[in-house]
DNA sequence: TTATGATGCGAGCAAAAGCTCAATTTAGCT
DNA sequence: AGCTAAATTGAGCTTTTGCTCGCATCATAA
């Protein structure tokens, strides 16, 4: 088994094929969405989306590239709101910093649970694009300017991979247990940040 | 979709099944250590345990059966493994507990990385079987022996779910990035410390 | 208008894989 | 030996599903 290619197999050029594009995968999340990964394939989503296989098709060379797409937008969906978050007008402590960041992922995890673990699921799986890594790249900036930023607070001899650290713990524990419909533990937010904070400030 | 049934169909009675089973297990071992999830289905499994595939349905209702069965096999030995830990007859601070611990993650994780990767990923779809919740108290209990012992070192503050986020932590730290044939970061089992430890003592 | 390439269609092919079941062999017991 | 139940077999049924391809339609420019 030669690996999946998920390079594109081509662009769209006119107007109303980058509608076909948009429509297929905001299909492609319905479908995730409310049938889960079982329910999961390309008729269905063709179907959802209210265009043939196809078309689905001419767009996306095999299924896996469609979900990596959609890992794809929500990566740089979270990188943008973390760029924003840090670079804001207001800069409070490192604590209070960690904080919306803990309730950023919440946010993303509990807002479509199905969804967003269908999405986490697949990603352990699927070849990364382009554009993954480009977004790897972009959280760890994120975690090194927090860590700059901040640094008079935290432990000096922290290890070159705290950045990668600090995304996996926080992703971890926002995706333990999160089960279809069910709303996020009141203390999930506080844990998050004492995981964090913990993490750093550790001598 | 009734959700997956995993109810084992029949016990072994006599001793060659109860060998047949254990063959069969040893076989879906080896198909996801060499091939992965990608070459593990039931005619490969029932091929590398030199058995039929009727064989296989007499005792595993489906194909999520022996997978689920692997995992509690795990969870069972991981259990021992940290009992043995933690009522041995050493016992260090709670730094150097830690690091045994981690040192135990870390081995199950990287000593077969392609096995230990599919068992990870099926974790998170399959049902969670009896033997399963039953693994999950003893993580629990034995999390919860550590934190009383070593009280005085850690925050009286502790949240009710700390040993439910110990283990996410560490498991997500032993999985992160690693792939086949991959050896451990040698400041692995040092970060999972600190992170542990973080939590436990901030304040 | 007409030529050309882009876009869209969808029936159906082909492969994969989960699982069944009627027939057969083996083990344990009297 | 003879009987019964447990155990094993494996050809192949059935379903699922990713994906193709020949044809139709639409947009754009000359």
């Amino acid at each position: 088994m030669p690996g999946i290619d998920i390079s594109p197999r081509k662009a769209p050029r006119q107007g109303r094929s980058q509608a076909t594009v948009d429509t297929i995968l905001a299909a492609a999340t319905r479908v995730l969405s409310r049938e889960s990964l079982a329910g999961f394939n390309t008729n269905r989503v063709a179907e959802v989306a209210g265009v043939s296989v196809g078309s689905v098709y001419q767009y996306f060379p095999n299924k896996a590239a469609i979900v990596v797409a959609l890992i794809d937008r929500d990566h740089a969906q979270l990188a943008d709101a973390l760029e924003a978050l840090l670079n804001g007008p207001v800069r409070g402590s490192l604590r209070e910093t960690l904080d919306d960041v803990a309730l950023l992922l919440i946010d993303q995890q509990y807002g479509d649970p199905v969804y967003a673990a269908a999405i986490d699921h697949e990603e352990r799986r699927l070849p990364t694009s382009a554009q993954t890594h480009q977004a790897d790249q972009r959280f760890a900036a994120i975690a090194q300017a927090l860590i700059s930023r901040h640094r008079h607070e935290i432990s000096a001899a922290l290890p070159d991979s705290a950045p990668r650290d600090l995304l996996v713990i926080a992703r971890a524990m926002s995706e333990a247990d999160s089960g279809p419909g069910s709303q996020p533990p009141k203390d999930l937010r506080s844990r998050i940040v004492r995981a964090l904070l913990g993490y750093l400030v550790m001598p």
